[in-house]
DNA sequence: GTAGTTTTTCCGTATTATGGAATTGTCGCG
DNA sequence: CGCGACAATTCCATAATACGGAAAAACTAC
């Protein structure tokens, strides 16, 4: 026989991870994550991971013990808790890139009175590691820190993308080609853009998802180190002439360069004080 | 014989949560959390969890694998992961409060220039939730958005403790009397302010750990729910005379009491959009 | 070039998580 | 107000799972 009838040749799931427990956890949280508001019950987690009841409980008893998950106030409904968000704080700071980067924020956010991002990649999406707000909030800006964008869409997403090379590119569109369309893009639009940045070193387009809403990124591409990040504008096209625009835009690749610059060097990344707490 | 010999009763240690792979991820990033800058490695790791090397690496590589971990440039030691990150986003986002609060961050730091924070009880610690960038950077303010301080410690997290139930406080106390010296100050310090802040019903300070430095915060009590949080700002004792700082104590209690009151409505909460993208 | 340390892979074992069944709790409807 | 249906929780025997010792490989230091 030339297969074996009864063992399936492990069919290598790219989910998992050789640890069930942890598969599972990190599928919990992923349903919790996207089920908005109210939190989501136990049955419905149950069901969208293909476990039993009293696994799902005894996963989420676990993960409640330890704040990673909280029960919304009635009490028989879940969320995630705040214990993640003091993790990702972590995280954020982890690399030094978020303490590195915030005085750039900061003065471009100060020059040009508009929101400023820091974003960096995450798999097969972008991530929201920092954000100033600018004198004006943008309603739709939903994304706060901690946001998530497949890789390509918006104008740091795409800057990232960008900086990637070329097989990986290819990996990412064709990973996420799926999504895009949800985000109101398609693949072919993100191929364009991501080439239109690599030929330019930079996107400043006046016609984003929002009508109204102009966009700028910069990649941020240290030479020794393999932080892909972006800085990202967005503002209120109205406000400003092309000018203005590209004033802003030379504000942003200075900064980038000098994050750059900095990166450079070694131990250049700011050591962390303890002191002064809100 | 009066006690078993060689089975003890099981010492139910108050980390441990019945599922121990759960215990030990947790145990490894909150020590990968603690872990600075050039990141932990495997041997480290093990040990302080009391693990075998085999274990820590096979755990490292399954939350590698799912980008919770990550490893350093050079290859061979681990930090934590960006996609964190976005889980904490989730998190943050989850309960609503922060894209409720968001406006009333952004109202208090235009009206004064001051940074100001959207701070929640996580356990025995207060977590930064939101942050708004004042005009002038406090450099000693390192504490972003998911940065943990022991409940009780800095103006924020003490308004949160003060409106715990009597008993949590004391177990709140307990708890972290070991911990307060490391942030400057002590239980006795810590309850005298507590009361003071359950007295006034905010905390006005112009003597924080960082001198020069005055901090501001109020709680927010909503009415059926037990979300505690607070807002607090940290501004320069100089650049406010008392007058000036006692207006924008009314512009906060203000705002909390705008925050309470959405809260008391069902359905206050808005609702996310996905557009608007960075 | 060699010795030592750290990381990674392998694999038999027993500890651990599993899910069916029973119990308790909660909601909706007659 | 009480019954029926559904959801959550607890219990427990079972086997699948994660464990860690040992050996190999990779890397560092000397």
């Amino acid at each position: 026989m030339s297969a074996d009838p009864i063992q399936a040749p492990a069919p290598p799931d790219p989910a998992e991870s050789g640890i069930q427990v942890l598969d599972r956890v990190v599928g919990l949280l992923g349903l919790l994550g996207e089920a908005s508001e109210g939190g989501a019950q136990l049955s419905r987690l149950a069901a969208g991971l293909g476990l039993s009841a009293s696994t799902a409980h005894r996963l989420l008893a676990a993960l409640e013990h330890h704040g990673w998950v909280e029960r919304v106030e009635g009490g028989r409904r879940y969320r995630l808790g705040t214990a993640l968000i003091g993790l990702a704080g972590q995280a954020a700071e982890g690399t030094g890139l978020r303490r590195l980067c915030r005085p750039a924020l900061t003065r471009l956010t100060g020059e040009s009175g508009e929101t400023t991002f820091l974003i960096v990649r995450s798999g097969l999406n972008a991530v929201v590691v920092d954000r100033q707000e600018g004198a004006y909030v943008i309603e739709s800006l939903t994304h706060g820190v901690g946001g998530l964008i497949p890789l390509g869409v918006g104008a740091g997403s795409a800057a990232i993308l960008a900086s990637q090379p070329p097989a990986e590119i290819e990996e990412v569109l064709a990973a996420n080609g799926v999504r895009y369309p949800q985000f109101g893009t398609s693949g072919v639009q993100v191929r364009r853009r991501v080439q239109q940045i690599q030929q330019d070193g930079y996107l400043l387009s006046e016609d984003s998802l929002i009508s109204g809403l102009a966009v700028l990124s910069v990649a941020i591409r240290p030479a020794g180190h393999n932080v892909t990040a972006a800085i990202a504008m967005n503002f209120i096209a109205s406000r400003h002439d092309q000018a203005a625009r590209h004033a802003f835009l030379g504000l942003a690749r200075q900064e980038a360069a000098r994050i750059e610059a900095a990166l450079a060097l070694p131990g250049s990344l700011p050591r962390p004080s303890s002191i002064g707490v809100p």
